[in-house]
DNA sequence: CTCTTGTTGCAAACGATTTGCATTTGCATT
DNA sequence: AATGCAAATGCAAATCGTTTGCAACAAGAG
């Protein structure tokens, strides 16, 4: 809790440095998007944003989550299925896997498959800009 | 041509089995299919589909590519940005590549990168149903 | 405090895909 | 070859997540 709270503080001033105005609506996200630890869609947002301050519109969710994603605040996924999902841009790169039963998001990172996925990727005569790997699964039943 | 015909009577025989009607609209979608190389759209499959039957509506051209996808014989890829895009699922998994310039698809498959995620799955209580692996790139400059 | 410009909420538009429905068709049956 | 019925079609309208036009509003530089 203390530690959000001073985590939203630096992004705020970040934004803020990168002329970003701050509006109610962009701290009640900000706010939102350092607290949580799970990956949120903009529904999700929307309503805890509601909680916050109950004048917040979706379509400002919307708007505030492109634009956090240009200023590379945030990282947005599109998992197969639903809606996109959104996460905080700070932590190192990782990817996830997905229990298709519940929709829980479990993240990893594996340096050798990153390492493998550049090899494919240069020669195939291309430098990667960004990669997706996501994998889907199901808790394995308890023997 | 020769052979992407016999190809295409496979596919026929082979849904007419599982109980899937011939009809024309589905005739001229699957004959697209055997003969395309590429990863078409559904709105690609429905103008190639139209030059072939011109009574053909879009809904079909959906409907089809649902059906085809429960028989198994076709797999459906959400690549990011644009529709979802469509191949025969015939051969065996790759992964794949996207040109973000030109949207151009090219498969890759790496056995190491398989048995890296089964292993993380594993390590992590999950069986993988299904996974995704696609790098978006760039064609290298040449030097 | 004022002014300028960015931001908001709302409703309407959007693009991809799905669906309801009346009509047509495949095809198993006589 | 004619019949019957379930399945498939075309069309238009609906759906879902997301974006956008616009008039009202508010951030923050001066
Ligand atoms: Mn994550
Ligand atoms: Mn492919
Ligand atoms: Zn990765
Ligand atoms: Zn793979």
């Amino acid at each position: 809790m203390v530690d959000s709270a001073e985590k939203q503080r630096g992004y705020e001033a970040q934004l803020r440095d990168a002329g970003v105005r701050m509006t109610r609506p962009r701290r009640a996200i900000l706010k939102i998007l350092a607290e949580t630890a799970d990956h949120p869609d903009a529904m999700e947002i929307f309503r805890r944003a509601v909680a916050l301050d109950d004048s917040i519109s979706l379509s400002t969710v919307y708007r505030t989550m492109k634009l956090l994603e240009d200023k590379g605040a945030i990282q947005r996924h599109a998992f197969a299925g639903g809606p996109s999902r959104f996460e905080q841009a700070d932590g190192a790169h990782h990817d996830h896997l997905i229990d298709i039963d519940t929709g829980n998001v479990i993240e990893f990172q594996s340096d050798r498959i990153e390492e493998l996925q550049n090899e494919i990727a240069k020669s195939l005569g291309y430098d990667i800009v960004h990669h997706r790997l996501e994998l889907y699964g199901r808790k394995r039943r308890k023997r």
